[in-house]
DNA sequence: TCAAAAGTGTTGTGTGTACACCCATGT
DNA sequence: ACATGGGTGTACACACAACACTTTTGA
């Protein structure tokens, strides 16, 4: 190894995902500081001298919604030699897949504002993250064929149409709900729950929760 | 953005793959200095100040092997604190595919000699090498049973044979011939040629290409 | 003539897909 | 009573898996 390399600069940036209301959101933060202030951009920042990669980007995510505890991949590695005006930045790009109900956005120190976007109506984004975006979401289309990650995404107990809608809202197109439940129901990876979801003017619809919530490689999956 | 970090330095590991008499090889050179002075290590190197990632993979790549132009995806970003005694160094893991009849090994600066190994029986590998490894094996036999990418692995002109010995290699296992040639002449995607392979003392085995090169997301793959 | 690999079809089983109607509730 | 989503079964097409014998060559 030939050691006359100069030392590039090393970030992380999360692509945090949610399912609201049958629509995949991201979400962004305004940057209060130049280069591109006032621009929306993945939330991210330096790894620590000690810190491992994973926990910096654990850290970013806790730092900007006060989530922990979810789902986070490492998605790809960026270090195209101009992608950041300031000098050679390569940035190990993750994904996390959050609940809706879970998080309590706040703004933070480099971060004017805080902000889910849907997938379908996304503003201009700093960098080349809207590279690293459009690989995440392709990432996360494939992954659901043949694992549960997805999951991830729902609150403990949720109603059948809940889980249909975070596959539609992933592969962004409608499937048919019989098929949907028979081949969900068919895992035996669900527990169906005593209690129902009402309040909405329509008839009651049964709980379901995960029998377990670790990662499964399932043979194929839609 | 948070600048007080300190500068990880950035290098790049490749994992070179090729199947030799049906068995999956796995390139390795011997470390002329310390760390793991005289211990088998994945090829690879830092990456330059101007120079895109994936380029300084190839660059290492041809280094060693006189190739390229061959397949080489980026695998993972591997950066545990304390993989590396020297400090804090961060690997962007490549693997490349290569056809067996295509590379010419040379030892270069820091090795003192380059050599293919049978993923059956390997060394101790220098770092965290050994998990890279299995990382990139795993990928690779995830990644046949969607992409074509296991055909980068043959020369332009091969028998149903050789194709089968390189799927059987990679996933470890026997395949049925008569399945095989089913389901991989249905995708059309193979040109058989006039020509066959003689000089074994069997039958000769007609000779095949590919159409295109390129690569294509099948559905599924067996 | 023998050894070794090339070449070739059929059948059963399982999985994906298409499709329509009644039910329970809140307003 | 009505609007809204909840809940349920069948039939067809296709893909995968299992399985054995004949052919061609070189030695």
């Amino acid at each position: 190894m030939n050691q006359k390399a100069e030392k590039p600069m090393v970030t992380v940036d999360i692509v945090v995902f949610t399912v609201k209301n049958g629509d995949l959101n991201i979400l962004l933060v305004k940057r209060k500081f130049n280069p591109f202030k006032g621009k929306w951009a993945l939330p991210g920042g330096f790894i620590r001298e000690k810190e491992e990669i994973k926990k910096a980007a654990a850290r970013e995510l806790e730092e900007e919604t006060g989530v922990s505890g979810v789902y986070l991949e490492q998605l790809y590695t960026f270090g195209e030699v101009k992608r950041d005006p300031r000098g050679r930045v390569i940035t190990v790009a993750y994904f996390a897949l959050v609940p809706d109900d879970k998080f309590r956005l706040r703004a933070s120190y480099d971060a004017e504002d805080v902000q889910f976007f849907s997938t379908k109506s996304l503003p201009l984004l700093a960098f080349d993250h809207k590279e690293i975006l459009q690989y995440a979401i392709e990432r996360l289309r494939n992954k659901i064929q043949y694992t549960n990650v997805a999951w991830s995404l729902l609150p403990s107990a949720f109603t059948l149409r809940e889980i249909q809608d975070v596959y539609q809202a992933i592969w962004g197109r409608h499937l048919d709900k019989r098929n949907f439940r028979k081949k969900l129901l068919s895992l035996g990876l669900l527990r169906s729950l005593k209690r129902h979801k009402r309040g909405s003017r329509q008839r009651p619809a049964q709980l379901h929760s995960f029998k377990s919530t670790r990662p499964i490689e399932l043979k194929r999956f839609f």
